[in-house]
This record gives structure tokens, sequence and C-alpha cells, in this order.
DNA sequence: ACTTTTGTGGGTATTTGTGGGAAATAGTGG
DNA sequence: CCACTATTTCCCACAAATACCCACAAAAGT
């Protein structure tokens, strides 16, 4: 299959890979692919806000989030609080000449990173998670999961969601 | 990775570092690239108004600042007193020859800084935290972190002032 | 089976961070 | 006013981290 010349609005899939001695996560070609077509080589890599996982963004999507945030009114606590926690952990990354992007000690640590990586592409982003962090998020009980189906798609909602 | 020639029109990312014995802070070197890009070598540092941390701004961004503050009639009283709070502890900065900026002793205080520094640049400006202060600060439990999220960029604030 | 792409590892030159000493300045007491 | 001490500034040197590069192994495509 050839997938070099799809363009995406919108990323897809999820990817197993290996985190090296020294920080760097080659992203899988496809993956790469799909990142390159929306645009920079140089994206956003932060905390996520509910999980120990991170987020890698691009900068327009990111330009376009601080561009919101900017008009908050910096003189209300809550904004100000908000703001910092909505940063935490923020970096600049840009993938290597082999097309790695180097993830800092500190977030490695955040999010428990080890040697086997996931990254893991939603509507609202991509993850990217420890590989047994990343299964048992995703292998809840199935009861578990029906639930919480059913309260995320359930009627209530049925009208909020894309 | 090469960020070196990038122009920035905004501070971006979160870093960590130390304060040797003197009060000496290195300002790590994605970010020391940025703030030259910016202008000048000099800035003004100044306790935060809302929380224990410093705050770093650019002569420009300050004399914003002070712009808009000497807008406010000064003849109503708590006009004063703000504008007296809120220039407290504020000082010129410059970064050594080999990109350090000294941090007074008072300001060392104010903010509990320790040998573990961290660097937070968000839409509002650059903070210069204690490390585990500055874990506690961002890390909310999740439900509390939703509730701020709606209470921030919930309708109310939507037309808030940048 | 051969070619091309992809993923992985590691060596080295350069940059960055850190510490500490000497020179300059300020502060103190006689 | 001077001598002495303490503090701050400036500078250099070393250690550690990082960027850059290349090379090879593994996988995929032809």
């Amino acid at each position: 299959m050839n997938l070099q010349s799809i363009d995406v609005k919108e990323l897809l899939g999820v990817y197993e890979c290996k985190m090296d001695a020294k920080g760097r996560v080659s992203v899988p070609a496809s993956l790469k692919k799909q990142l390159l077509s929306l645009g920079s080589h140089g994206f956003i890599l932060k905390r996520s806000v509910f999980s120990k996982c991170l987020e890698l963004h691009t900068q327009d999507e990111w330009a376009s989030v601080t561009n919101s945030l900017k008009k908050l009114n910096r003189f209300i606590k809550k904004n100000n609080e908000f703001i910092r926690m909505f940063h935490a952990g923020v970096k600049q990354v840009e993938m290597d000449s082999s097309g790695r992007i180097l993830i800092s000690k500190d977030l490695t640590n955040f999010a428990n990173l080890e040697s086997n990586i996931v990254f893991s592409a939603t509507p609202f982003g991509l993850e990217i998670w420890n590989l047994s962090d990343y299964e048992k998020a995703v292998n809840l009980e199935d009861n578990d999961f029906a639930q919480l189906t059913e309260e995320v798609m359930g009627e209530k909602n049925s009208d909020g969601i894309s």
C-alpha cells in the first residue's frame, strides 16, 4: 500500500515503537508522512492534562490554541492558573535527520516512558504512552468500557459529537 | 535540532535548571536564543502577583505594561496602592557572558527558590519557579482542572481583555 | 533475490551548564 | 580618610549533555 501521497487532515492509527538510551524515538514511517504533510518539521511536545502521557502538536495547531488563550484577561488569578497548567511541560521539538524526536528527561519521567512506546492518534491529537501503561488504560474490563461508552455516547451527549 | 534561527514573537517552553550558590541561574539555551531574538540582553525581573514565583519581562513588554498603568487615575487611592504593590521587587537584570541571570536575595526569598528551578513560558509571560512548588501548582486533581477549565474557558470570560 | 526504505545504535565534535578564582566594588569600623 | 572585610562582577576552565553524523541491520517492496 502506498500512503506517501495521502494528504491527511487528521492523524490516524496506533503505533508501537522504541525509545533508545538517549531518549530518541523514531516516528513510524506512516505517521511521519502524515505529520510532514501537516506542515513543518517542528512540533510541540507537552504533558497531557488528564493522563500520564505526552501530546504532540503541530506548530499550527498550537498557534491557534495560543491565540485563543491570549484573549484571556491576565489579571484574573484563575486564568493564570489555567494557562500555567495547560502549558505544563511544553517543549519545542524537531525531527532529526533520520526522523526521530528527542524526548527530554523530565517529560520521559512524567510519562513514565521506557523502551517500549506507543503513538496513539486521536481526533484531539497525538498521544505518546509507555506501552504497558497504554495497555492498562485501554484494557478496561469489558463492563467498564461498555459503561463508559454509554456515558460518553449516550443520548444526553448525542448532539455534542461530530 | 536547529532552533537557532527561529524568530519568536512569543516565548515557548518549560525548562528545568539549576541555581548555583551565588544565586546565578543559567537560562537554558533554547530559551536564551528566544530571548535574544526578542531583542536586548536586559530584562525586568519581578514578583508575580498571584503566586510565589517570579516573572521575567523583556524591556518592550515592560514598557507596554507601564504604559497601561499610566492610564489609571492616580487620584484614586486603590490605584495608588495597586501600582505600588505591582512594582514591589522590580529589578533590572542582564545575562552575564555565559548566559546566566543573577537573582537577588530578596526575590530568591520571595519565590522560595532553591537549587532546582523551573522556567515556564506562557502567553502571559515567563515565570520562574522553585521546582517542587511548580509541580504542586501544576498538578491539580483531574476534577479540579476540569472545573477550572470550565470556569476559565466558559462564556463568562470569553470577552476578557488581553 | 535484490533494491529500497526504515529503524537502531553509537562515535565524535560542539555546545551548554556549572563551578570557582581573581579583580573590582561596596561596605564597615576605627 | 584609610585599612580591612565582605560582596559582587567578570572571566576562564572543565565536565556533562547534546547535535550531528555515519553505518549497519532489519524490514518491506519489486
